[in-house]
DNA sequence: AACGAGTAAGACCGGTCTGTCTCTACCTCG
DNA sequence: CGAGGTAGAGACAGACCGGTCTTACTCGTT
């Protein structure tokens, strides 16, 4: 169930009191990976490309990640910190004031997020798609998604609502579709998908 | 908007008045890569594996189709017919008597679907996703995907719904969330959608 | 001053990819 | 019969893949 934030090489406390000159390859190669992997999934970045981008040497890179699936697993663990609380669960808690205010102006952040040229969609939806519910990193980015419901059933769990895990279900396929309809160039999903939001709200009251 | 099916190599006109012995090579190749291409996406399914499988030479194949990328194009066409129309359109207008439970039998044909244990998810939102929106196959499957709406909408005109085309696109949100949810393993991400989709036929109504 | 750890640079390995080309066999039509 | 088109089989090219390994250099610590 939880097996995706395990044992990625953490980016924290890399060499204990040897910290080399430059800033940290460790750090370098992460930053590098989340651009790459974020914009055109997995297959598409090869080690030479991440490295020679990174200014990093082949061995220093296996010598920290020892598989450029270890280095993916890195890549979702920093992309459910940077992007799915930073940037979704936190912002939208910050614009509303009740949880029923939050939860809708995930819709609104999503908004934002759509209008972006550098619009990424979801990593975990694509790398889900890219490599097949069976592989590794497949399974783990179904584990994300399940950290996003958790997220939305903490919320409607906070504001009151009926069978909070049900709604955090329904919920999710909302802004996954929307999501896919935004890749298509719909801009306004995220409008449609909190109209039918508000609904779903409604009828877990009571 | 609809370059989608255009100048594939149609499979049905092949060899106008030579038609060698064996069954044609190009039919061959098109069952081999719907198999290979539906559940494995495109970049995992090389040609040689394509031309080993269908009994083809190289030479061959490359006569029939310029590119890999033809014969993708050659099977999103072949998939819209199959899938899009034939499973899931036509299957959803036989199972409703008004056109509003043939829109909501949608759900129902999806339950059963995604109950399949080679259960393959959407290769336009798959192959939209793995290419990205720019390539021209992710265009090709936008463009098919827009068929799928014009499907919901033309229903939604026979039900005297209002606004047809909005009601289409949020209808079509809640189609391929529902889908991403089966393929993360929740099997009743059809029910979820389709409660949600008779309160959009609900609000639709007037 | 000497050492060891970590680094950049890059050659190298075996394998895979798309796509081209050659060769031979067959079948059909004139 | 013979020509032309299509077929299967497969070698080959050129690029790229993930991953291993060697070399030389730069540090901080002792």
């Amino acid at each position: 169930m939880s097996s995706a934030a395990e044992s990625v090489p953490s980016p924290v406390q890399t060499q204990a009191g040897a910290s080399a000159g430059h800033a940290d390859a460790v750090d370098r190669i992460l930053a590098v990976a989340y651009e790459l992997f974020s914009h055109r999934g997995v297959r598409d970045v090869g080690v030479n490309e991440l490295i020679e981008r990174s200014g990093v040497a082949k061995a220093t890179f296996y010598r920290h990640f020892p598989s450029k699936d270890s280095l993916v697993l890195a890549f979702l663990e920093q992309r459910d910190r940077q992007w799915t609380v930073d940037a979704i669960v936190s912002e939208a808690r910050r614009r509303g004031t009740t949880p029923t205010e939050q939860l809708l102006a995930i819709f609104d952040v999503f908004g934002d997020w759509f209008l972006r040229e550098d619009f990424e969609a979801c990593s975990f939806i694509n790398i889900l798609l890219e490599m097949g519910p069976a592989h590794p990193l497949g399974q783990a980015s179904i584990d994300y998604l399940a950290r996003i419901r958790g997220h939305v059933q903490a919320l409607a769990e906070e504001a009151g609502l009926a069978r909070p895990e049900d709604f955090a279900r329904s919920w999710h396929i909302l802004m996954k579709g929307s999501i896919i309809s935004a890749t298509e160039g719909d801009m306004q999903a995220n409008k449609r998908a909190q109209q039918m939001a508000a609904w779903l709200i409604e009828h877990h009251r009571s």
